[in-house]
RNA sequence: GGGUCUGUGGCGCAGCCAGGUAGCGCACCGGACUUUUAAUCCGGUUGUCGUGGGUCCGAAUCCCACCAGACCCGCCA
């Protein structure tokens, strides 16, 4: 085995291409532009994990470009799809538009058409952030241009098989009564209230009647219209588990990843691909749900949303595709507490793409360098980045409030970490400083409140020390003087040292305090040890 | 009922998808330090890699079976 060569770059991106790539040639299909998909949901607030699809099928693209192939992204909207439920936090005014396209509900942050491009903007703003390029397409678009007629007309003549097929794939026995098309209501404007019947395939007209229908726990009402819907004019859209398939053919998709909760779908749409539209379906991978760190699922109701515009707070665009790139497979335990390993472990692999560090396997070090290379977007840069471990600056950062930036300069200049300032590490302190205030030390004047014990000889130390950090002349060493109040007062140097931190950072321990507390100011810890004596 | 993932020192995890000395962080111990501190540096302890088989010169890694946990599907998109 170690005579294989390296396929690309050598990560799993590269090997799916590949794989595609083979597949195609066995198809015979021409590959002059190989076109890979990524759905975008438009009903919820999206979550890093609804960014991952996008982004690696971007890194697909990236591969297959990479192999000499033409190719392209389309990030595709699912705007057609009825509201279910409201999410956590928005308005229950929502309530009257449930079972609505959520492109015809309003924008209840009104900067955008719709609800739903309210949402997929969102997404959109992520990938901008993150510099991936694509191709955006709204299904509301799609159906009203009538892109995908064709297809609707082809899956709906044959709702009979696949209606059979859905039952023996999934075990849903569903669409062996109803056809799998919603229309919308022409009478109350919703579309998972609409029962299609009947296929009336010389028209190319649909029956349907609008009646009440249970989503989850939520009954949405129907109107009890009775109607017909021509699917080359009326608004309507298929049912998912045939929908991806006519996309495909329609659009010409060779690739689409697909999580592992919309599998069944997945198997019944390169089904119906296959065998009724006669269009060989898209190489597939599948990927795990992000969880969040105890193993739940991702929800806004459960409060652990994990959004990339909150991430880009914390931490670099790079950060999140390092994510999304380093693997595909396994699950994922997600949350913000991952950020400092994954800032640091950047580092690590510009490191060893710049030969800095040297791993020994050969294959091993194409992959990670590789790695870097998609973290990238296949377009490294010239030279190494500043290093500076996440961890340290959260620390300092922590540390100093008032002017966070140039106190946590200078103490890096300090500890030999950095020789000069630099623009880009202010950034990277901005950062770490967000990761900090939100996440980490309390500010001190709120440390005060946890309560800590202090005996009465201890108090007397304070007090010593709160009245020479108060007067007006510096001490020549206050760090010997911390000492020395402690051993006066009997208390004993360590114990000392432990409350000090208490008081002061709210830990048993941190950095050498003299030089800190001229840092942070005499006299602001001189009143921090004063309230804390007064308890 | 169907499916997927996970199982590696005390804890949290990486390594597995292209087999070749079992690693990292935290914790713990000791040292640099006659004076405390660790954001520094050095050294040290901690492992039948879930269990059982198989392939191989060689398996945490590949294959099969099993055990345990989590998640997804069986509404809908």
């Amino acid at each position: 085995m170690s005579e294989q060569s390296v396929i690309g770059k050598g990560t799993w991106i590269d090997k799916l291409a590949h794989e595609l790539l083979e597949r195609e040639k066995t198809l015979g299909r021409s590959t002059e532009m190989l076109r890979v998909e990524s759905g975008l949901g438009a009903s919820g607030v999206p979550h890093i994990g609804s960014l991952g699809d996008a982004v690696r099928a971007y890194g697909v693209k990236l591969a297959l470009e990479n192999f000499g192939y033409k190719s392209e992204l389309i990030a595709y909207s699912d705007d057609l799809d009825g509201l279910r439920k409201i999410p956590e936090g928005f308005s229950d005014s929502l309530k009257e538009h449930l079972g609505k396209r959520v492109s015809a509900i309003p924008d209840p942050f009104d900067c955008h058409d719709s609800y739903g491009m309210h949402m997929s903007s969102l997404l959109l703003d992520g990938l901008d952030k993150l510099g991936i390029k694509y191709e955006f397409r709204r299904a509301k678009d799609t159906y009203e241009k009538g892109l995908l007629k064709d297809q609707i007309h082809t899956i709906l003549q044959n709702s009979k098989k696949i209606g059979e097929k859905i039952s023996e794939i999934t075990g849903q026995e569903k669409f062996q009564q109803t056809l799998p098309y919603f229309p919308v209501c022409k009478n109350c404007d919703k579309l998972y209230t609409t029962e299609a019947y009947e296929y009336v395939a010389d028209e190319k007209k649909i029956k349907y009647r609008c009646k009440d229908s249970t989503i989850g726990s939520q009954v949405i009402d129907g109107c009890g219209h009775e109607g017909e819907s021509d699917i080359t004019k009326d608004l309507g859209k298929l049912a998912w588990k045939v929908e991806f398939a006519a996309r495909w053919q329609a659009f010409d998709i060779r690739f689409e990843a697909y999580g592992k909760d919309i599998m069944d779908s997945v198997k019944v749409n390169d089904w119906v691909s296959d065998e009724i539209l006669k269009f060989p379906h898209p190489h597939h991978v599948k990927y795990e749900m992000f969880l969040d760190k105890g193993g739940k699922k991702i929800s806004k109701s459960l409060g652990n949303v994990v959004t990339s515009q909150e991430w880009l707070k914390y931490a670099s665009p790079k950060s999140i595709l390092l994510l999304l790139y380093k693997r595909i497979t396994g699950a994922r335990e997600l949350g913000f507490e991952d950020i400092p390993s994954l800032m640091d472990e950047y580092n690590e692999l510009e490191n060893i793409f710049f030969g800095k560090i040297k791993i020994d396997n050969p294959a091993k070090a194409s992959k990670l360098k590789g790695l870097y290379e998609y973290v990238n977007l296949l377009n490294p840069p010239k030279n190494p980045s500043i290093h500076i471990n996440y961890r340290l600056l959260v620390e300092l950062a922590n540390i100093f409030h008032e002017d966070r930036i140039k106190h946590v300069m200078k103490k890096l200049i300090e500890y030999h970490t950095i020789i000069n300032p630099d623009p880009s590490i202010e950034e990277k302190i901005e950062m770490a400083g967000n990761y900090a205030d939100a996440f980490r030390g309390k500010p001190l004047e709120k440390v005060l409140e946890d309560g800590i014990t202090i005996d009465k000889t201890t108090k007397n130390a304070l007090k010593e020390l709160a009245e020479v950090l108060a007067a007006e002349d510096e001490p020549d060493d206050l760090q010997n003087t911390i000492y020395q109040i402690a051993k006066k007062n009997n208390v004993p140097p360590k114990d000392f040292f432990k409350i000090l931190y208490q008081i002061i950072l709210a830990t048993t321990r941190g950095p050498k305090i003299g030089p800190f507390i001229a840092d942070i100011g005499r006299k602001k810890v001189a009143q921090a040890l004063s309230r804390s004596i007064m308890e």
